[in-house]
RNA sequence: GCAGGGGCCCAGGCGGUCGCCGGUGGCGCGCGAGCCGCGAGGCUCGUUCGUCGCGGGAGGAACGUCCGAGCUCCACAGGGUGAGGUGCCGGGUAACGCCCGGUGCAGGUGACUGCGAGGAGAGUGCCACAGAGAACAGACCGCCGGGCUCGUCGUUCGCGGCGCGCCCGGUAAGGGUGAAACGGCGGGGUAAGAGCCCACCGCGUCGUCGGCAACGACGAUGGCAGGGAAAACCCCACCUGGAGCAAGGCCACAUAGGGAGGCGACGGCGUCGAAAGGCGUCGGAAGGGCGACCCGCCCGGUGCCUCCGGGUAGGCUGCACGAGACCCGUGGCGACGCGGGUCCUAGAGGAAUGAUCGUCACCGCGGCGAGGGCGACCGAGCCGCGGAACAGAACUCGGCGUACGGGCGCCUGCGACC
RNA sequence: AGGCGCGUAGCUCAGUGGUAGAGCACUACCUUGACACGGUAGGGGUCGUUGGUUCAAUCCCAAUCGCGCCUA
């Protein structure tokens, strides 16, 4: 959206990019900076890796919909989040939870929700990063991953 | 045209742009192994990642999880009891609680549809309220006969008729109660009545015939014996071993067997040996298993059980060629079977199969409207707006149930016209 | 994947084949100068839904909808 020049191609999004075991989710819901919209709850993390390029996890309960209705909204917010990848700097993950109503929502309802807040995500994400710089860079000498507290 | 019944089919098409998953082929960086070389290095194989190309990628219900199986492990899974399930007959099937075809009953004018439809001559229990009486019952009113008192009328003075009341008896026709009242209706019969007798209907039994059977038809006979309910317990017949792909297998990693408590059994024989002990054989404990219990049996043979503590939650496989799909022929009323041919058709793993734009079809509403009709009105075509359902594989099949958009031809009833 | 349970008045729950109930809440009246408390009376129900069995169903059977829970 920014730019004006819509975005086509080149913009891949595989596996590397998702956050996926529900570990690593709790980690970056604990220690996140969350941001509302009208359908989803935005929660921004540090990633791992500081120069990695920023991760997705989606959370979509079944009180959203039926789960035709909750792959949909994975689809859309996945394409939301591959067409913008200004939106974070990198090593900073988007946990996405979508609230009731998201399922009526195309493409371009979430990109405009999204942009609406982007200011704001930017204050967060450097928050976040300049929060956990000492820990980021300790993470990196110390033991790889998986340094969750047990809590 | 309207209303209805049943059957079959489809699950939007095409194109642009950008993506996802796994397969396959090429290229590139890295890693590992092997071989060659004194060496620098080279070659081959495997593989992570990246990139380019090729082809593939949700359903009729993928859903609910109500049944049945395949497959895998548990021990080879037996007998009895129990538990659960099924329940007209015949067939289909790997199997079923499913399907097909019949039978009976019920519903509908009809096309058609529905039915847990074995047994109440095995037993136990239940049938509220109402009602006199509710299961081998019962006399409240009524009806009929007899007796007694009283009243009245008549009297040939013997008594007789009528009526109120009481008593004894007969009666299930009528009233009334009920969901249901111990066959129905009509006639005969009788004091009044009653299958007491008769005709028809119903019911039971027997026989003959048809049918594999459920059952049906006909005849004889009994004289009524019979209530309902088994989706109350139950009886009868048949079926069911348990768990489930987080089954199960392989690899890697980790603990290297920690602590507490409890139980226990080892024995006989043979043989070798100087002995310690070894070998063979027989019996067998603790404890465990065969769904619950019993029987019966099995494992266990030097350990076993319970609790606490500690470790691992990674990869591969199972995992897609199957009771498979389609076409043709053939047997069968049909479910389905048989034969031949062609094809390979999703395999993810926090979980892919998509997003968006255009266009063409489809449906609804509104407007314009060629044209048709005396008219109400019908209406090709054009424009605008809106809609486009139910729903997402998780080991795999066969069914059932439920949700839901549209199309096709067939059949039934009614109305109008010819 | 396997298994269990619950839907009854506004709320929390009884009832388990024959008229559907309790407590709280609600309404009216009494009591008080007024209120609270107390007392008297009253209203309020598709028994989740749809079929079936039965003379009769909240209860029995089946299907279905919603909610909750257990084991792995």
């Amino acid at each position: 959206m920014a730019g004006g020049e819509p975005a086509t191609s080149g913009f891949h999004f595989g596996r590397a990019r998702r956050i996926k075991s529900r570990r690593e989710i709790l980690a970056v819901q604990h220690g996140g900076s969350r941001v509302h919209t009208a359908h989803f709850l935005l929660i921004l993390g540090r990633g791992p890796d500081t120069t990695a390029a920023s991760r997705l996890g989606i959370t979509v309960t079944r009180k959203v919909g039926d789960s035709v209705r909750r792959n949909r909204v994975k689809r859309v917010v996945r394409e939301a989040f591959r067409l913008a990848p200004a939106f974070l700097p990198s090593g900073v993950d988007l946990l996405v939870i979508a609230k009731a109503g998201a399922p009526t929502l195309g493409l371009a309802a979430v990109q405009a929700e999204w942009a609406a807040v982007r200011g704001l995500v930017e204050r967060r994400a450097r928050e976040v990063l300049a929060r956990s710089g000492p820990a980021a860079a300790e993470r990196l000498t110390g033991p790889p991953a998986m340094t969750t507290k047990p809590r």
